[in-house]
DNA sequence: CAAACATATGAATACATGTTCAACTATTAA
DNA sequence: TTAATAGTTGAACATGTATTCATATGTTTG
């Protein structure tokens, strides 16, 4: 048995590649901007582009991607599609690799 | 003040382009595998070139990129450069992501 | 029905980046 | 010092992808 990691499930290449795309996704700055903008509560495209300052095309595009990872869900109300993030997993590797930052570099790092 | 998400530090630009930085250097599977390679021990540059069927030149492109994110620490021992995980906050997104992949998809996705 | 609004989609482009190859530095052994 | 091993680095290439523009779909209102 090929036991890359000891995380449960990470042995197989096709779940490596899964969470790679996942995180692949979140490291594009507006689509990152775009997910944080659907953390706390739903919100319609265009309100998102407005707040981003990102055209509605793009954004569209982007929740697109993001909803076929289910990172976010979307719900018609009338005219207007609301999206809102999938699942507090997403805001916790967010918090994680703020978190991440945060850390003091160690003196060994140079 | 423009407060795009309560995520402490999560308002300014800078802040959001670091994270999705580091976001995308997970976002490469050659990567993701060199990082879970170095989450549990030290590990030289050429163990994990044969381990995962990578070229030593580019595992150590890799790596460079990983060092100068803080994402990696190395440590030279004679002729070999052995390299771990920077802080446990590493292994913590990757759990959470994966806990993502696991979770449940709800019947609205559809 | 047509018009207006909100969103989605396809094609084209411009830019970024993962990978390879070759050459270079660093460390140890003879 | 020379040879051998381990790692790094730079340039070049090939592939992927974020963004834009134009157009299409869906929804409500007149």
């Amino acid at each position: 048995m090929s036991t890359l990691s000891k995380l449960p499930g990470m042995d197989s290449e096709e779940n490596v590649s899964q969470l790679a795309d996942l995180f692949s996704l979140m490291g594009d700055t507006s689509r990152l901007r775009i997910i944080l903008c659907c953390l706390h509560e739903p919100i319609s495209v265009s309100d998102i582009a407005s707040q981003l300052g990102l055209s509605q095309s793009l954004v569209s595009h982007h929740l697109r991607l993001l909803k076929a990872a289910r990172m976010v869900r979307s719900e018609r109300q009338g005219k207007q599609v609301f999206y809102t993030a999938a699942d507090r997993h997403v805001q916790c590797v967010i918090e994680d690799m703020a978190a991440h930052i945060a850390e003091p570099s160690n003196s060994e790092d140079l």
